[in-house]
DNA sequence: CTCTGGTCTCTAATTACCGT
DNA sequence: ACGGTAATTAGAGACCAGAG
């Protein structure tokens, strides 16, 4: 049955749910202890500082693994753009804590359900929109630092054999070859714009001897890093 | 200082298999 | 049939020596 407007309330889980799935949208914040959710290719620990969302058709089990209460949003597929069909794991960023803040109020102020609540809900439908899956971003922001499967599977939830091959879904290419890319790209762009050594260089986007950076650049751009700089520096 | 080439080690990707 | 696990293998990086 498809919901008619956004509902937001306070739903306490027991022990084990029926699989099920419903034609609407479901975002879960939890407020109090967590619970585990499954799902068709992966299993979620939910717990606080962390939210879910649960896209329409989506088959699923709750199982509480401790005492809880969550603050559920049930989102109609009007306020949901078609590409929303990923589910989604992420950190409660200060973002997220103000919005699970209004929508407490709402509760508080106006009851379960309110035409007020359309605006909020197309607002986290947008939010929901931009996330970038949690591992890749982490791979952007510490790309120089060692970045192993096992580390970046862990957090999407997923065993290191299935996360590169969803990774490859994502991106269209192995996290190995992504993690490359970015270093690589962050290399050309230090070599022309700073003056500083190659060895400097490959040090800071992840490489401990300038030797496999020379190659690993070879490999990627068909040109040595001293010619890539002679080619496209820029005047200084 | 940069790059090449050699060897060795280790990790990620693939595959085959197992349990449900 | 599907996801998890173990075994296998290819390729990348570490490390060193040496040339320009």
């Amino acid at each position: 049955m498809e919901l008619s407007h956004v509902i937001c309330e306070k739903r306490t889980y027991s022990k084990q749910y029926d699989t099920h799935d419903h034609a609407y949208g479901q975002l879960l914040f939890p407020l109090q202890g967590g619970m585990e959710i499954k799902l068709t290719e992966r299993n979620i620990h939910l717990e606080e500082k962390y939210g879910f969302f649960l896209p329409p058709g989506c088959l699923h089990t709750f199982r509480a693994t401790s005492r809880n209460e969550f603050l559920i949003v049930d989102l109609p597929k009007y306020v949901l753009t078609p590409e929303q069909q990923d589910e989604m794991y992420f950190e409660l960023t200060e973002q997220w804590t103000a919005i699970r803040f209004l929508l407490l109020e709402e509760l508080q102020n106006t009851g379960a359900s309110s035409t007020d609540l359309t605006y909020l809900g197309r607002y986290i439908s947008k939010k929901l929109q931009k996330k970038v899956a949690r591992s890749i971003q982490y791979i952007h922001e510490h790309f120089p630092s060692k970045l192993t499967i096992e580390q970046l599977s862990q957090m999407e939830n997923y065993h290191p054999a299935y996360y590169s091959i969803w990774f490859k879904k994502q991106t269209g290419m192995s996290p190995a070859t992504y993690i490359q890319h970015v270093r690589l790209d962050e290399a050309k762009r230090l070599l022309t714009e700073t003056s500083s050594s190659i060895t400097t260089i490959s040090n800071e986007v992840g490489f401990d001897y300038p030797s496999s950076f020379t190659r690993a650049f070879i490999r990627y751009e068909g040109i040595s890093p001293q010619m890539y700089r002679k080619t496209f520096q820029k005047d200084k």
